[in-house]
RNA sequence: CGCGGAGUGGAGCAGCUUGGUAGCUCGUCGGGCUCAUAACCCGAAGGUCGUUGGUUCAAAUCCAUCCUCCGCAACCA
C-alpha cells in the first residue's frame, strides 16, 4: 500500500481569467505531485475555484447574467488554463458545489452549537453608494478608495468567530513544528504581526450581498469567504468525521499558496480545524510572485502575460521549465519574454535537446540505431555514470524541501555532464577506427542510459519533453529504481529516428512577430 | 523607532546560520572540435559583495548606523 501523500492549490478566485501569476501555483503544485507520484506515493492533488463573493456578484450584474452562469463560465476557462498546461491534478472544486454548500453549513451550524461562533456587530467605516466595509488603511485621503467619497462609522449585524480563544494553542502549535509555515521569513511575518499583538474575532458573516451560502439559521447572512472557501480542503475529501476518504488524506500534506492569503491559511484555517477537532495540514507553503519584468501584472499596465497563450507560442514545458526553474524559493521572480526565449535556447535547445539528437544521432551513425551491448569500460566513464547514479537521491532532498528550481537543475547538471562527456570521449573518431568499435558502443550506451535516467526524473517536470524523449529512445523503462543499476537500456533494441525536440528561437525574429500580433 | 525580506561582475541568482583567497547559469571575448539544432567542450576578461563605522589576526558573512527597493500592517480572495 502506498503512502497517501495530499497537496492542494488555493482555489482560483473567479472574478476574471488568471494570468501566469496564478498560473505559477498549479505548475508548481504539478511538479511537485508527479515525483511523488514517481516515488511511489499514492497522490491526492486538487484544485479548483472560489465562486462567492460579492466581487463576482457585482460583475454578473454588470454582464447581465446570473451569478451562477458568470462562475461557470470563468470556472471553465480557470479549468482551460490549468490544462493548458498539463498539469495532473485528481479533483478540481468549486464551491458552487452543492455537497460543498451543505457540509459548509454543517460546518457553521457546528462551531456555532460549541459556542465558537456568537452574534455581533460588525463596526466600521462604510461607503453608502458602494455598499461595503473599509478599514482605516484602506482608505484612501480618509475617503472611499474606489469612489473617492466620505465615509461614514456604521454598524451592521454579523457573526463572529472567536479567534481569540485560540491564539496561545496556535502560537504554540507554530513553535513546536518548525515547517508548519515555510519559508521562514512568512513565519515571522505572521507570528509578529498578528499571532503576538493578539487576534481580533473574524467576521465570517454578511449580509450586505446575497451570492453566497446561507447561514442555515439565519438566512438573511450568507456565510463569508473564509469558511466557504477554505474549508474546501476538507468538504471535498468527503468530510464529516469517519468518512473513509476523508482519514485517508486528512491532514494535508501540503497547501501550496501564494504568499498574499498566507494569513488566512495560517491562522484563520488552522483555527477553525482546531475548533473542530481536527488535525492541522502537515505545511502552509507561500510561494513567491511571478512579476512581468519589473511591476506586478495588471491589466491597466498592460503587462498581463497568459499562461495558455504562452503555451501556444513556446510550448508547454517550455513556460513549465521557466515557471519551476526561473523563480527563486522565496523572492519574486520575474518573467519576460526574452528572458524566456533565453532560457528556451540555451537550456532545452543547447543543453537538453542538442544532447538527445546527437547521440541518437550517432547510434543510427554508427550502429544503425542498434543499442550495443557495452563491454569496454574506461576509467573516464566513471564520473559520469557516478552523478547518474547519485542524482535521485540529490533530487529527492532538493524536493523535500520544496527547492524544485534546484531539483530540476540536479537533472539538467547530468544532461551538461553528458555534453561533456562527448568531447571526452570523441565518438566521431573512435568511429573511424574498426578497432575501437566495443569502445565506442560502450561510450553510446552510457550516453543512452544516462539520458534515460536523467529523462525518468524529468518526467514529472516537464513531461511531454520526457514522453518525446523515451519514444525516440523506444523505451518504456521509466521506473526511478532502474536508476541504480544503469542497465535499463534493452540490448539490440532499435531506436526511433531522431527529432530536434526544442527548436532554437531566433530572438528578435519573434519578439517582433509578438510585438505585430499585440497589435492586431 | 510597526513587522518581514532584498540590495553580490552586463543580466538572473547562490554563498551569510557554523567569519579565512567570491561561486553558478546566461551574455561577451579567445581557442578547440565537427557527432549534433551557428549547437557542444576548454580558457579568459569582468565584482573595493548598497553606505559609513565597529568587533576580529581575518567580514559578502557578526554588530551598529544610514540609503534604496519590495511585501505585510487584519476582514480587499
Amino acid at each position: 500500500m502506498n503512502k497517501p501523500f495530499y497537496i492542494s492549490t488555493a482555489i482560483a478566485y473567479t472574478s476574471g481569467k488568471p494570468h501566469i501569476g496564478n498560473t505559477y501555483e498549479i505548475v508548481l503544485a504539478d511538479a511537485i505531485a508527479r515525483y511523488k507520484r514517481l516515488t511511489g506515493y499514492d497522490v491526492y492533488f486538487q484544485t479548483g475555484t472560489d465562486e462567492h463573493g460579492q466581487k463576482i456578484e457585482e460583475k454578473a450584474i454588470l454582464k447581465g447574467v446570473k451569478p451562477q452562469e458568470f462562475v461557470d463560465e470563468v470556472s471553465l476557462e480557470v479549468k482551460r488554463i490549468w490544462n493548458s498546461l498539463n498539469t495532473s491534478y485528481d479533483k478540481f472544486v468549486r464551491t458552487t458545489n452543492p455537497n460543498h454548500e451543505k457540509v459548509v453549513q454543517k460546518i457553521f451550524q457546528k462551531l456555532y452549537d460549541n459556542g465558537d461562533i456568537y452574534k455581533g456587530k460588525y463596526e466600521g467605516l462604510y461607503c453608502v453608494p458602494c455598499e461595503s466595509f473599509f478599514t482605516e488603511s484602506q482608505l484612501v485621503d480618509g475617503k472611499c478608495p474606489d469612489c473617492g467619497r466620505e465615509v461614514t462609522h456604521q454598524s451592521e449585524e454579523a457573526y463572529f468567530f472567536k479567534l481569540s480563544n485560540y491564539t496561545d494553542r496556535l502560537i504554540k502549535y507554530i513553535e513546536t513544528h518548525p515547517d508548519f509555515i515555510k519559508p521562514e521569513s512568512r513565519k515571522n511575518e505572521i507570528m509578529n504581526n498578528f499571532l503576538k499583538p493578539g487576534l481580533q474575532d473574524l467576521c465570517v458573516s454578511r449580509t450586505s450581498f446575497k451570492w453566497g451560502i446561507e447561514v442555515p439559521f439565519d438566512t438573511k447572512h450568507v456565510i463569508y469567504v473564509w469558511l466557504d472557501a477554505l474549508t474546501n480542503y476538507i468538504t471535498f475529501l468527503g468530510y464529516e468525521p469517519g468518512n473513509e476518504n476523508f482519514s485517508k488524506y486528512w491532514p494535508a500534506d501540503i497547501h501550496l499558496i501564494g504568499k498574499d492569503i498566507l494569513r488566512f491559511h495560517t491562522i484563520y484555517w488552522p483555527i477553525m480545524l482546531m475548533a473542530l477537532d481536527l488535525p492541522l495540514p502537515k505545511q502552509i507553503f507561500g510561494h513567491p510572485w511571478v512579476l512581468s519584468g519589473e511591476d506586478k501584472m495588471s491589466k491597466s499596465k498592460g503587462n498581463v502575460m497568459y499562461a495558455d497563450e504562452l503555451a501556444e507560442e513556446f510550448g508547454v514545458d517550455a513556460v513549465r521549465y521557466y515557471l519551476l526553474h526561473e523563480i527563486p524559493y522565496a523572492n519574486d521572480g520575474t518573467i519576460t519574454y526574452e528572458l524566456l526565449i533565453e532560457r528556451i535556447n540555451s537550456d532545452l535547445a543547447n543543453i537538453l535537446g542538442n544532447l538527445v539528437n546527437r547521440t541518437i544521432s550517432m547510434s543510427h551513425k554508427y550502429f544503425d540505431g542498434v543499442v550495443m551491448k557495452p563491454t569496454k569500460f574506461e576509467e573516464i566513464d566513471k564520473e559520469l555514470i557516478t552523478l547518474v547514479r547519485e542524482m535521485p537521491s540529490k533530487v529527492e532532498s532538493k524536493m523535500n524541501e520544496l527547492r524544485v528550481a534546484d531539483a530540476l537543475d540536479e537533472i539538467f547538471e547530468a544532461y551538461r555532464r553528458c555534453n561533456k562527456y562527448i568531447d571526452e570521449t570523441t565518438p566521431w573518431i573512435l568511429a573511424k577506427d574498426e578497432n575501437s568499435k566495443e569502445r565506442l558502443a560502450t561510450v553510446l550506451y552510457n550516453l543512452l542510459e544516462s539520458i534515460r535516467c536523467a529523462t525518468i526524473l524529468l518526467s514529472a517536470f516537464l513531461p511531454e519533453t520526457a514522453d518525446e524523449i523515451f519514444r525516440q529512445l523506444n523505451t518504456n523503462n521509466r521506473y526511478i529504481d532502474s536508476i541504480e543499476g544503469f542497465s535499463g537500456m534493452d540490448i539490440d533494441l532499435k531506436l526511433n529516428d531522431p527529432k530536434p525536440i526544442f527548436i532554437r528561437i531566433d530572438k528578435e525574429k519573434k519578439l517582433e512577430e509578438i510585438k505585430s500580433k499585440k497589435q492586431n
